[in-house]
DNA sequence: GTCATAATACGACCGCCATCGAAGCTTCCC
DNA sequence: GGGAAGCTTCGATGGCGGTCGTATTATGAC
């Protein structure tokens, strides 16, 4: 009874402008998400959560995706029973000029993306 | 004995090839070391490690300090009875380009300076 | 309806790190 | 020499976060 029956599976999201720096450095500190991210930037397009290569369970991996989106770094939608990832990577840049560029381009350097 | 007796007091740094990405996120992912490093570029000079405005014993400010200059983020070198310590800014931009500058800049812009 | 797939919620565990106080070392100054 | 200032080392403590397995829910296919 939380949600009407037809209504779709909706994600929270914040306005970045109630995201502090901390939240998001801490989003981005921790390597799986870091791997994340990466592979999300270099798909160039949406992805499913579990079409991700981590080495994580699938609890510990919607954990991640749960701190990513709560730190405004991606944005979720379901498609059916898959959930869709986006970089917020516009609006990042405009909260937070540079940083999330300058950590997926060294991240993506030193192999944090597929391979 | 562990060090001749004329010879002043030295301090190892690392070369930033051999720093990864996750220790300068690690780094800086903590507050206090953030505000060290914001107070040091907003200082435009070298600083004693005991000129800082930071809410934390001396002993736990040694340990940060540790920590930044083994993540390659600072210099530090002995005057005297009084540790200097610099912003190896440039040294940081050619390693991860953008990186630092866009941590001090949010950071600065959230108040981590000196009021 | 039944089943399979995708993801979540919950609870427990464990390791790491920031923190401190006390004691120690190095250098400077008188 | 004696003392003080500046920083370090050591050991202990506490809390937070990443991890997992299991049970559960939501959706789509048949």
């Amino acid at each position: 009874m939380a949600r009407p029956r037809t209504a779709a599976r909706t994600v929270d999201h914040p306005d970045l402008s109630e995201v502090a720096l901390q939240q998001v450095l801490e989003a981005l500190v921790e390597p799986v998400r870091r791997m994340l991210v990466s592979q999300l930037a270099q798909a160039g397009e949406d992805k499913g959560c579990g079409t991700f290569d981590v080495p994580v369970s699938a609890s510990t991996l919607t954990h991640h995706f749960n701190v990513l989106r709560e730190a405004g770094v991606i944005r979720q939608y379901y498609v059916g029973t898959t959930k869709m990832n986006t970089l917020r990577a516009d609006e990042m840049e405009e909260r937070f000029p540079g940083l999330l560029s300058a950590v997926v381009s060294s991240s993506v350097a030193e192999g944090a993306g597929v391979a």
